[in-house]
DNA sequence: TTTAGGG
DNA sequence: CCCTAAA
C-alpha cells in the first residue's frame, strides 16, 4: 500500500530544529573536495549573505528614483509570483528569539515584505487583517475577484512614521469566501489573486477559508506557469528533450499531482516511494498573467482552470526576524562584525538604520509519496531530505523592491531606495538558487514543479515506468539565467519582472537512508523543456591565468585535474574542463594578434610561457603523476 | 570521474 | 562554457 501525501499544507509545516549540513546534490560528491566544491550555503550562510546584502554595502551609483514604481502593483507582483499554500517552516536554531521562517512554497521566491520595523515587534499579520478592516488601520484592502470567488487583499497602505508605528507594513491576502467584510468588487482592479492566510492570527480571523482556499490549487495548473520560449536556448531544448525527457501522458502528472490539499488525502498512485516535488498549482491572476505569458507563445487560458485561484499566505507563525537579532546572530556566531546602531560606519550620520523584518522565504512545497509500512523516521529522512535537496544545494537571497529585482549588490541600501519608507511595503526576499560557486544571482523560481523519485537510472526507471513518470530533470540546477549579466550584479532594467526572470529546478540532494532521490519535472513537456542552467561566465584573471600557466608548465596538459588541484584546489567554480578549455583559448590567444584579443588581457609573458609549454607538453607526455617530474626548461 | 575535443 | 564520447 503505497500513500501519498502533500507535506506541504501541514499547517505547522516541519520544524527543523537544526540546521544540518546539506547533502550536495547530483554532481560532484566523490571526494571530500568535491564536497567543497558543492554548493552549499547552510541557513547561517544565507542569513550572512542576506545581512551583507542588506547592511554591509552602500557603494553605488545608482539613484532611487529611477525605482519608483507603482506601489501598489509591487506587492501584487510579490503576490502572483507566490501563489501558492503555505506550506512547512523550517526554524533556523541560530536566530536568537524569533525564527525565520523558510516556507515551503512552491517555488524559492519570498514576496514577503520585509519591512521596516521598529520595536516592539508587535503584530501578527491577522491582527493587521483585523485592523485592515478598519478604515484608521494602517492597512489596506482591496477585493476584486479570481473567476469565482471574492478575494480581497490586505496590504500596507501607510507609511512608516517615526520609530513607533513603523511595523505595520504587512501584506496578506485573504481568500475569502467567508465572511469577511468586503469591499465591492473592483476596487483594486489590479489585485488578481488570492490567497488564504497561514499565520494562525489569518486562521483565526479566516479559517472558514483555508479549506476553501486549498481548492484553488488545481493540479491542471502546475503547467500553468509560463516559461518564457524566449528565454529558452532551443539548441539546449532539443537536447534536453532527446536525451533527458521523453514522451509522457501529461494526464500522468495530474494524477501524481492530483492530490488535494488535504493532507489526508492518500493516493494510491506510485508503486515505489517517491517524492514528489511540485509546484503549488496555482493560478495566477489575469492581470499577472498576461504579464507571465507576455513573452511565451501559451496562452493562458488554455493553462489554467477557472477555479483556480493563487493561493497565497504568509508564512504559519511567521515570526518576524529583525535585523537585530539577526546581525546579534551572526555576530555571535561567526564574528560579523556589523553592528546597527549609531556608531556604526555602515550608516551616514543622518541615515537612518533600516530596520527589516524578514518574514518568511518561500521554497518550492513537496509531495511525498512513501509507502505506507513505511517508518516514521524514514518518513522524517524523506521529507528532511526533501527540504535539504531544496535548501541545500545553495541558496541566496534576491531582493525584490517593488517587484523588481535589485541586482547591484553595490548599491547602499538608500540607493536602492530600500531606506526610503514609502517603498518598504515593496520590499521583499527572495530565495534563489545559487549558481555553484557564483555569487549570489538573482534568479526567479519559475517552474518549481518536479518529482522526487526514485534515483535508479532514468533509463531503467522508464522502462519500467514509463507510463507513470513525468520526464527526467536534467542532472543539474536548471536555471535560466540572464547571459547578459556577469558574475558581478548589475542593475536590474526597469522592466518587469518577467522580462528577465529566471527559471530553476533544483536538483535533489542524495539520499541518505536508501531513499536517494531525483528530481523531476513535474510540468508537461512543453515547458518542461526547461532551460539548463548555465554557469555565469566569469572570465579568468591575469592571476588565475599565472597559476594556471605555472600549473601546466609543472604538470603538463594531461592532467588537469591535478592541474585544478594545484592551481585551483579551493576554487569551487574553476573545474579542471574550465581549466582545460582555459589553456586552449590560451594557447589560441597566444597565436593570434594582440589586436584580435579581447577581454582583460593577458600579459603577453604569461603567453609566451603558455606557447612554451604547449609545445614542450606536445611533444612529452605527461604521465608520471609524481616523481621526478618532467620541468620545462626556459 | 577524467580526458580530450568539438561546438 | 557546454556537451559528450571514451577511457
Amino acid at each position: 500500500m503505497v500513500f501519498q501525501k502533500r507535506v506541504g499544507c501541514a499547517p505547522n509545516g516541519f520544524h527543523i530544529p537544526a540546521m544540518p549540513r546539506v547533502p550536495r546534490s547530483a554532481k560532484g560528491k566523490r571526494s571530500s573536495r568535491k564536497k567543497v566544491e558543492g554548493n552549499q550555503m547552510s541557513a547561517f550562510d544565507l542569513l550572512a549573505s542576506l545581512a551583507g546584502k542588506l547592511l554591509s554595502e552602500r557603494e553605488g551609483f545608482w539613484t532611487p528614483s529611477n525605482e519608483q514604481l507603482d506601489n501598489e502593483s509591487s506587492i501584487k507582483g510579490g503576490v502572483f509570483d507566490q501563489g501558492s499554500c503555505d506550506e512547512s517552516t523550517v526554524a533556523p536554531p541560530f536566530v536568537s528569539h524569533g525564527n525565520l521562517n523558510l516556507c515551503f512554497k512552491q517555488h524559492l521566491k519570498s514576496m514577503e515584505p520585509i519591512t521596516a520595523t521598529c520595536a516592539p515587534n508587535d503584530g501578527s499579520v491577522g491582527e493587521f487583517a483585523d485592523k485592515s478592516l478598519d478604515s484608521a488601520s494602517p492597512m489596506e484592502s482591496c477585493v476584486y475577484r479570481v473567476d469565482d470567488r471574492t478575494v480581497m487583499s490586505l496590504h500596507c497602505k501607510g507609511q512608516i512614521e517615526g520609530q513607533t508605528d513603523s511595523n505595520r507594513k504587512k501584506s496578506v491576502i485573504v481568500s475569502s469566501e467567508s465572511s469577511v467584510d468586503l469591499p465591492p468588487y473592483g476596487d483594486c482592479p489590479r489585485a488578481q489573486s488570492c490567497s488564504f492566510p497561514s499565520t494562525k492570527d489569518g486562521e483565526a480571523l479566516h479559517g472558514d477559508d483555508q479549506e476553501n482556499s486549498s481548492v484553488c490549487t488545481h493540479p491542471c495548473s502546475v503547467h500553468s506557469r509560463a516559461l518564457k520560449p524566449h528565454c529558452l536556448e532551443a539548441h539546449r531544448r532539443r537536447k534536453l528533450k532527446k536525451s533527458n525527457y521523453r514522451k509522457c501522458d501529461p494526464a500522468s502528472y495530474y494524477n501524481s499531482g492530483e492530490v488535494s490539499n488535504n493532507d489526508v488525502e492518500m493516493k494510491p498512485v506510485f508503486h515505489s516511494q517517491k517524492l514528489f516535488y511540485t509546484r503549488q498549482r496555482s493560478k495566477r491572476s489575469s492581470f499577472k498573467q498576461k504579464k507571465l505569458f507576455e513573452h511565451c507563445s501559451i496562452s493562458p487560458s488554455c493553462e489554467t482552470s477557472p477555479d483556480e485561484v493563487i493561493v497565497d499566505s504568509l508564512a504559519k507563525d511567521g515570526i518576524k526576524l529583525e535585523a537585530d537579532n539577526l546581525l546579534a546572530a551572526l555576530n555571535g556566531a561567526n564574528n560579523i562584525s556589523c553592528t546597527r546602531r549609531g556608531s556604526n560606519p555602515l550608516y551616514d550620520s543622518e541615515d537612518h538604520p533600516v530596520k527589516l523584518c524578514i518574514k518568511s522565504f518561500k521554497v518550492p512545497e513537496l509531495f511525498i509519496e512513501i509507502p505506507a509500512n513505511a517508518t516514521v523516521g524514514s518518513l522524517k529522512r524523506t521529507v528532511m531530505e526533501a527540504v535539504m535537496a531544496v535548501l541545500g544545494d545553495g541558496l541566496c537571497v534576491g531582493i525584490l523592491l517593488q517587484g523588481k529585482k535589485v541586482r547591484d549588490d553595490s548599491k547602499t541600501l538608500r540607493q536602492a531606495g530600500i531606506s526610503y519608507e514609502d517603498k518598504m511595503d515593496g520590499l521583499g526576499f527572495t530565495l534563489e538558487p545559487s549558481p555553484a560557486g557564483t555569487p549570489p544571482s538573482i534568479l526567479n523560481l519559475k517552474e518549481p514543479a518536479f518529482v522526487l523519485t526514485d534515483p535508479m537510472p532514468l533509463n531503467k526507471f522508464q522502462a519500467s515506468d514509463a507510463t507513470v513518470l513525468p520526464p527526467p530533470l536534467p542532472p543539474a540546477n536548471c536555471i535560466e539565467i540572464d547571459h547578459e549579466n556577469s558574475a558581478h550584479s548589475s542593475i536590474d532594467p526597469p522592466d518587469n519582472l518577467d522580462s528577465d526572470s529566471k527559471m530553476l529546478v533544483p536538483w535533489a540532494a542524495a539520499n541518505s537512508a536508501g531513499a536517494a532521490l531525483s528530481l523531476v519535472p513535474l510540468g508537461k513537456s512543453r515547458r518542461s523543456e526547461i532551460a539548463q542552467q548555465r554557469r555565469i561566465r566569469r572570465p579568468f584573471s591575469v592571476s588565475e591565468v599565472e597559476a594556471l600557466v605555472q600549473a601546466v608548465e609543472k604538470l603538463g596538459t594531461g592532467r588537469w585535474r591535478d592541474v585544478k588541484i594545484r592551481a585551483f584546489g579551493d576554487s569551487k567554480h574553476r573545474t579542471y574542463v574550465d581549466l582545460k578549455d582555459k589553456w586552449k583559448t590560451l594557447v589560441h590567444t597566444a597565436r593570434i594578434s594582440p589586436q584580435q584579443r579581447r577581454g582583460e588581457p593577458v600579459p603577453q609573458e604569461l603567453l609566451d610561457r603558455v606557447l612554451s609549454a604547449h609545445a614542450y607538453w606536445s611533444h612529452h607526455q605527461a604521465k608520471l603523476p609524481d616523481p621526478a617530474e618532467p620541468r620545462l626548461l626556459t
